[in-house]
DNA sequence: TGATAAGACTCAGAAAAGTATAC
DNA sequence: GGTATACTTTTCTGAGTCTTATC
């Protein structure tokens, strides 16, 4: 099928994610689905294990008991060594107990949580241990779940739900240093559930003896069930597997804006350029901060409240702090040290040289300023992307990113990929072209614990198999020795037999040789982010069609779900 | 009407679960 | 051939971006 030129939501008959469409903002027709899965009800300890206040044994009540569990399941984790992930539990836990209770337990660090620490962990133990039988019928007891609540109903499909099971109760982690770590995220009820369904649709019934807190028919939006979470007042939501129309066709639709952004890109950024000789102050903050975007992948940087979440920031967001001005450093003028934390507390760092006019214009931009002071004072996301807009019907900042890594990911794979290497080589060099998006994107990752260990696992794997493939190199050698003096089949066909084992082993070796240096490269690298969410699928589906790479060698089933729109739709000469 | 808050959606890495491989 | 270990996939839910509603 060759329509990859179509627009997204084109009409193409027999085709899913192309079969029809919507006026506009109109999500769907018909949505019916059987409403979420609670959190199983909280189940007390046994007698015997026993929680300690002060060095006396003391019977919780079982509100208490719960909130209590929750840190003791976390004990052996770092952040319940911190000051204020303890603080806010106990506030917390404070608030769940009896009076009685909360006159006796007065200070955290007197409480000794070891038992309930310990019958968890032997727990999880037993679950490990269990027979076949046991841990098939658990099996088992899922795919009904799933078969019965993970799917609904949208139009004419049957549709997998992502997130069906509602977030159990807990103690908040956040990343980072987040102010209200240790919180606790309360029990979601029934009565905190909004359901969304079409008014033709059964409508999901509640569990025994509760209501939902509403039922709605809004075709305009996504999502099968809603409710407000407590830590930070948000709303959280259930919606569909990436696999579905819905999701697929919007993801199609990213990729198109980033490439009618690739028809613009240069006009836009010469447009900056000019910018940041503007008389306006604003304006030459503006074309800065694109230009960091659009040649750093930065994020957009929106405004954050501050207190409420950890200290992060992007690029309309940056402060005086965040940067070093180098008029000269390592041979290289005009350096600039980005240091900072973006989303997720990843740190950025990076030294990179830019155009003395943007130089002098973040010196200017700097000067009388305090250290937390907003680089780009007078400007934000809404100005950016109101401007941003106006150069391109749909353009915002992310934008920027999509198309940086998509055409990164094109260009790197025509360098890399050496038409006459091997399957094993070619997706080495796949995977060196994920690599450097995933490095522009700063998509980070903490190194394995065991990376070490196996990193030198597979290098005594190396060594054997080169003593091996010496062994067997002699082999031959002597083969032919004997097949020169002796001149029979015989001897022939031995040559032929140790020929074919030293190339098998050469090979053996050389597939082993590249799983060592991928491993190394991606030591701290993060290769799914942009796999998942920036890389257009139709390169890599051309890239693998050109060179007789069996898909699933990059992509796995849930990848190649996602991604069956792109699968089904680009031909091997599809250009991003 | 424009700033701000609420809402809806994408994107993020860690951890748990599942599977393959080594021993 | 069974079990421990290593590696891969899936799940989880927090953290962004951007749009829409509201005052």
């Amino acid at each position: 099928s060759s329509h990859k030129d179509l627009e997204p939501g084109e009409f193409v008959a027999g085709i899913r994610w192309e079969e029809e469409r919507y006026p506009e903002g109109i999500k769907w027709k018909f949505l019916e689905h059987k409403g979420p899965v609670f959190a199983p009800p909280y189940e007390p300890l046994p007698e015997s294990v026993k929680f300690y206040y002060d060095g006396k044994v003391m019977k919780l009540s079982p509100k208490a008991e719960e909130v209590a569990t929750f840190f003791a399941k976390m004990l052996d984790h770092e952040y319940t060594t911190k000051e204020i992930f303890r603080k806010n539990f106990f506030k917390d836990w404070r608030k769940e107990m009896t009076n009685e209770e909360k006159n006796i337990i007065t200070n955290l660090s007197k409480c000794d949580f070891t038992q309930m620490s310990q019958y968890f962990k032997a727990q999880t133990e037993a679950r490990k241990q269990m027979s076949k039988e046991e841990k098939l019928k658990i099996k088992e007891e899922n795919e009904k779940l799933l078969k019965e609540y993970g799917f609904c109903i949208m139009d004419n499909h049957r549709e997998r739900i992502a997130n069906f099971k509602i977030e159990p109760p807990g103690l908040f982690r956040g990343r980072g240093n987040h102010p209200k770590m240790g919180m606790l995220k309360r029990r979601i009820m029934p009565e905190d559930i909004i359901i969304n369904c079409s008014k033709d649709a059964k409508v999901p019934s509640p569990p025994t003896g509760h209501k939902w807190k509403e039922v709605r028919h809004d075709n305009k939006v996504t999502w099968l069930v809603s409710w407000t979470e407590n830590i930070q007042g948000s709303i959280k939501y259930i919606m569909l597997n990436p696999s579905s129309r819905i999701k697929g066709e919007k993801d199609w639709q990213k990729y198109e804006t980033a490439r009618r952004l690739k028809k613009c890109v240069d006009k836009i950024r010469n447009q900056y350029r000019e910018d940041w000789k503007s008389k306006e102050m604003k304006v030459r903050q503006r074309a800065v901060a694109l230009y960091f975007i659009d040649k750093l992948a930065l994020r957009a940087g929106n405004e954050k409240e501050e207190g409420e979440t950890a200290d992060t920031v992007g690029c309309c967001s940056l402060r005086v702090e965040h940067i070093n001005l180098h008029p000269e450093l390592d041979g290289q003028e005009y350096v600039v040290e980005f240091d900072f934390l973006g989303k997720d507390s990843i740190r950025y760092y990076n030294k990179v040289p830019v155009e003395k006019r943007v130089f002098k214009n973040l010196q200017l931009f700097m000067e009388n300023k305090q250290p937390e002071d907003d680089l780009f004072d007078r400007l934000n996301t809404g100005i950016l992307n109101k401007h941003l807009q106006d150069l391109m019907e749909g353009l915002t900042a992310k934008v920027f990113r999509t198309y940086n890594a998509s055409i990164t990911l094109q260009q790197q794979l025509k360098e890399l990929t050496a038409p006459d290497e091997n399957i094993p080589a070619k997706i080495l060099s796949y995977n060196r072209a994920n690599r450097a998006v995933a490095i522009l994107c700063n998509h980070q990752r903490a190194p394995p614990k065991t990376f070490e260990k196996s990193m030198m696992n597979l290098q005594s794997k190396i060594d054997a198999k080169k003593e091996q493939l010496a062994d067997a190199r002699r082999d031959l050698k002597s083969a032919k020795a004997d097949a020169k003096v002796l001149k029979d089949a015989k001897t022939k066909k031995v040559v032929e037999s140790k020929k074919k084992a030293v190339q098998r082993l050469e090979e053996q070796l050389m597939k082993l040789e590249v799983q060592a240096t991928d491993r190394e490269e991606n030591k701290q690298i993060a290769l799914g982010t942009s796999k998942l969410n920036y890389l257009d699928p139709r390169i890599t589906v051309a890239w693998c069609k050109k060179w007789g790479v069996p898909i699933e060698k990059i992509y796995n089933k849930t990848q190649r779900e996602k991604f069956a729109w792109a699968i089904d739709m680009a031909d091997e000469d599809y250009e991003f």
